[in-house]
DNA sequence: CCAGCAGGTAGTAGTATTACTACCTCAATT
DNA sequence: AATTGAGGTAGTAATACTACTACCTGCTGG
């Protein structure tokens, strides 16, 4: 575990991710970038032991960099870190093949002991999302939650109020498949107008009520 | 500008703000919080000379925090910190009497200016939010206040999720006065989709997050 | 080995919405 | 009284959106 790849788009949250990990092991070569596209780049021409990256990036999200890594580079582990709490993204995260998933108000040496964790090339499961993992029948008490990944992508962009038009454009599909994807969200939440989804989004914490 | 305390819930963020201060004043003595509780508990028995604080934290937040701290000591220098972007938050923060307002993905170097220009006593304000306060002087006014009547009603209407023909037939009129209106909603308010509408008017408490 | 399902994708035709312009009141000002 | 401007109201043509249906893929269980 020696060749990290951190990627966040904050600053102050690289340095401190930097300090906590080079503090525990002084040998590790941290190679930092601040958005998704990145993280693709990197990993195509150089070869990492391990992925740190965020959750909530502007452009490619960490959800769709851990996908395109798994196509990528299959074996190499990711370990993803959110301000939002583990409802949402944890289970989410390690059924798309993450190694872990942390909460960043998660202490230190958690984190020692999540890269610990993965470099014997086991998972990082928290108590809490174990037991959510064992409870999983009924992940779906949070109506968003039977919702498909897709379908949560696309929840958030239209909750933060891009047009389906827009949507489409920014994800490069038909608008009429954004609309597709629309139709079954609403239809899933029991709502009928994209305020109500907005409303829903913030209400749920999966978007926040100002515009980051 | 010795003494620092430093408030942010997120640990990382904390370790990686200590280490940019640090680097650049090695003398510095840094008190770490978790809390607004705490940053008002630390003030009222101990003596620093700036503090520094995330906007968004469980209970007491920065805001909160920052009011009280006018109160209790009322010339101790405070710098806001915050994912959010300087729009919504940065005057209100400049104007309860706050020494600057830095969004979290700033570079490090910024952090060090707006320290060392604090410390001469004066305020850390970039130029966008300079240009802001320029603009509208009167920014205490929130941006709603500006609308009309009719105007106020119908972007209740629509922050709850109603299209503008269900508005138009609660109200009444026409559909295309109601989108008239809306248009003129938006506009004031800079704006351009229904979902934005909503999200406004929760972040504004105009409607609650929660239907009914 | 293939039937059936889940997830993602999209086209067509009909419906809803918007941008632009314009009109009408009702006051307040001159 | 005439003027002006804010607030409210609409029509029309162009545009955006939706409902419905359907196809393709990859997987899972029999």
């Amino acid at each position: 575990m020696k060749r990290i790849l951190l990627a966040d788009d904050h600053s102050f949250i690289r340095r401190g991710l930097i300090q906590i990990l080079k503090d525990e092991f002084p040998a590790m070569e941290i190679t930092e970038v601040c958005d998704g596209e990145s993280i693709i780049k990197e990993i195509t021409f150089h070869d990492f032991d391990l992925v740190i990256s965020d959750l909530d990036m502007p452009g490619i999200t960490g959800l769709d960099a851990l996908e395109q890594i798994q196509l990528i580079k299959p074996h190499l582990p990711v370990l993803i870190l959110s301000v939002f709490t583990e409802d949402l993204y944890a289970v989410r995260v390690l059924k798309a093949g993450g190694s872990g998933y942390m909460n960043k108000n998660a202490a230190p040496f958690e984190l020692i002991n999540a890269v610990r964790r993965i470099a014997l090339g086991k998972k990082y499961i928290t108590p809490e999302i174990a037991e959510k993992l064992l409870m999983n029948v009924d992940t779906s008490k949070r109506p968003h939650e039977i919702l498909t990944n897709r379908e949560l992508d696309i929840l958030k962009l239209l909750a933060e109020g891009k047009t389906v038009t827009q949507v489409a454009q920014s994800l490069s599909s038909a608008l009429t498949t954004v609309s597709t994807h629309r139709s079954r969200i609403l239809e899933k939440l029991g709502l009928t107008t994209n305020s109500e989804l907005t409303r829903y989004a913030i209400a749920h914490h999966i978007i926040s009520d100002i515009p980051l």
